[in-house]
RNA sequence: GCCCUUGUAGCUCAGUGGUAGAGCACUCCCUUGGUAAGGGAGAGGUCACGAGUUCAAAUCUCGUCAAGGGCUCCA
């Protein structure tokens, strides 16, 4: 029996990590191996090379000359149902180097002795029956008995290269999930259909929020008008905060001259990211990556005093990365978007209430989008860095005391910090557990430098200032894709594109609607008018796919008490409304952007 | 960029060498219906794009572009 697949409730059953499950890591292991020989008996070309286990599963990689179908998935999984009915036992053998190596060449697996070259003693390999053997540390289960034929599945084919590197050769790699139970394993597969179901490209087209268009190019996205309200909202939303926190607003071009990003070193470090120059009269001119260069140029543009800093500067900014073809994906890797992006320049000692400040402003800004379970890292000075250390130090301990005085916990990532400076990175977690990172704090000594960024000190004397990147969304195109897996699609009323539908039992009321229709407009409230003359039934089940928060029902009933009859879809039936009091809750719920209508 | 898979109507998909199809959506007509699909008719396609094979190509071959699952990358 499947485990319940409709009930929004918490599953009960609960699905342990590989990490997390001695047994479970028995289990995929020698279900890697199960696999491998089940491949190698069908495909007796294919070398193997590793298979370890996953978080859900397991995979092998194959070096083979027959490309795997995901027609030969079914075939190998009979295959291995067949030799887990047989209990073969999986035995643990610890040989010499030598013999090892004389095993591995009798059965000429050219990666496995490169594996072998790379381990250290005691070598150990495990038997699967008597046919079948492979170098590995193990665990594994006792015998294959121990492995159940009706809780694993085998998921995908996928390219992949021999140790991960692109210029070796590219094996083919199989991944399967493998759990204690079939229980388990429909658990697994709910979760996947759940992802699926959240799938913001899915969302994207049948809430007809963006799309990306072939002919216009890869990652370039169009943002349709029920995406690009929502967009506007959450920009408004942003811009607001912004100002409250003492921010100021800047714009600035998409282009510069080549010039400008040879000073600031994108031309170095950053061009395989770049879009090609453009030559425009005697001029060659840069396509933005990175919004920096023009803060830094407006910082420049005036000589700045102590008392002006801290200066906070923020921007909308419209960015083009190069990024290979093939790794696009929906809206979370594009070549086009709008990054959150402001800049902070401070003296020394602000540092700390500056980072305080901005963990404050993210947090804001985040909860109102539900997100409120963060993991946060700070990556410390890497090996090859510029700066002195004086001012390292001075910098991470600001982080850090900015991350202490904030009560976060936060895990160290010893010398992951950028060359010019350390950083604070950190992840949202999602409705169904998954971690994103969108926001980001990392501080530059190379950028000032390199513009020779100055302001004069109370002594009369030029000082370099600190210069802080951060970023709270990131990427909007990006934070909109998380945010709309996040809520399945169906968006809070404040923020849905369409708050409020109205529904005409008859056409004798189309008069009392559109006067409705008028007043909730008016009101500030994104109304419509179903104008399609369907039957009820027919007009909620549409305004129910479009996941519209209020379907608002008029009879003749309504029409003569004017009111409304209100089916919410996260509130349930609100019964009837009289229609000013419903522009009353509507307009509350606007301003204190709420998940529905009731406070 | 690499491997595998895929590209047919706005969406989901059928169509394996011989006149381009279905459901939903859309338009119109009938129905005036009270909480998740009323009935009928119509319109809509350079079968991603370009070459090739063939008497004949959505279908076979090659190339290009794009998408999907991964790998690599994302200082």
């Amino acid at each position: 029996m499947p485990v319940t697949t409709s009930s929004p409730e918490p599953a009960a059953i609960t699905l342990p990590k590989t990490s997390e499950s001695e047994q479970l890591l028995r289990i995929r292991h020698s279900m890697s191996h199960v696999m491998a020989m089940a491949v190698q008996k069908l495909f007796p070309q294919a070398q193997v090379t590793i298979g370890p286990w996953t978080e859900s599963g397991f995979y092998y990689d194959f070096d083979s000359p027959d490309p795997f179908s995901e027609a030969d998935l079914k075939a190998i999984k009979k295959e291995m149902v067949k030799i887990i009915n047989r209990k073969l036992p999986l035995e643990r053998l610890e040989v010499s180097r030598a013999e090892a190596e004389r095993r591995i060449q009798a059965i000429n697996e050219p990666y496995k002795l490169e594996i072998l070259a790379g381990i250290k003693e005691p070598i150990s390999l495990y038997t699967l029956g008597d046919q079948w053997w492979d170098l590995c540390a193990g665990p594994h289960v006792a015998h294959t008995g121990e492995l159940n034929a009706k809780a694993f599945e085998l998921e995908s084919v996928a390219g992949a290269y021999w140790r991960g590197d692109e210029t070796k050769a590219q094996l083919q790699r199989i991944y399967g999930t493998a759990w204690e139970t079939p229980e388990q394993l429909a658990e697994h597969q709910r979760r996947k259909a759940e992802a699926k179901r959240r799938d913001h490209r899915r969302l994207g087209t049948d809430l007809n929020l963006f799309s990306i268009e072939d002919e216009a190019g890869a990652g370039l996205v169009f943002w349709h008008p029920r995406g690009a309200r929502m967009r506007l909202l959450i920009e408004d939303f942003w811009r607001q905060a912004h100002f409250d926190a003492g921010y100021e607003l800047l714009y600035t071009p998409h282009v510069a001259d080549i010039s400008l990003w040879k000073t600031s070193g994108h031309l170095d470090f950053y061009a395989e990211s770049m879009f090609g120059p453009m030559q425009v009269d005697e001029r060659q001119y840069q396509l933005k990556p990175m919004n920096c260069p023009f803060h830094v140029l407006t910082y420049a543009s005036a000589l700045r005093s102590y008392r002006e800093l801290p200066i906070r500067w923020a921007e909308l900014g419209t960015v083009y990365r190069y990024e290979r073809p093939g790794v696009m994906h929906g809206l979370m890797r594009v070549r086009g978007f709008t990054q959150d992006d402001a800049h902070v320049f401070c003296l020394p000692e602000q540092i700390t209430a500056e980072i305080v400040a901005i963990l404050d402003l993210t947090e804001q800004i985040l909860s109102t989008f539900d997100f409120r379970s963060y993991e946060i890292n700070l990556s410390t000075r890497p090996a090859k860095s510029i700066g002195e250390d004086a001012v390292w130090e001075l910098a991470t301990n600001g982080l850090i005391g900015a991350l202490e005085r904030k009560g976060w916990a936060y895990k160290v990532d010893e010398g992951g910090g950028a060359f010019y400076g350390p950083k604070i990175d950190l992840k949202i977690e999602d409705a169904i557990g998954r971690m994103w990172q969108c926001s980001t704090i990392q501080l530059d000594f190379n950028l000032p430098e390199r513009f020779q960024l100055e302001y004069v000190a109370a002594d009369g004397s030029r000082q370099q200032p600190i210069m802080i990147h951060r970023a709270i969304f990131g990427s909007l195109e990006r934070f909109f894709g998380i945010m709309t897996e996040n809520y399945a699609g169906d968006f809070p009323f404040w923020l849905a594109p369409e708050q409020i539908r109205l529904l005409p039992v008859t056409d004798e009321v189309r008069g009392y609607a559109e006067e409705v229709l008028g007043q909730l407009k008016r009101a500030g409230v994104r109304a419509t008018l179903d104008q399609s003359g369907e039957r009820l039934a027919k007009l909620i089940r549409n305004g129910e796919q479009m996941k519209i928060p209020v379907l608002a029902v008029i009879g003749t009933t309504e029409a003569e008490g004017g009111s409304l009859s209100l089916r919410s879809r996260r509130e349930g039936d609100l019964g009837t409304m009289a229609v000013a009091k419903l522009i009353e809750a509507a307009s509350l719920a606007n301003a204190a952007r709420s998940a529905g209508l009731q406070p």
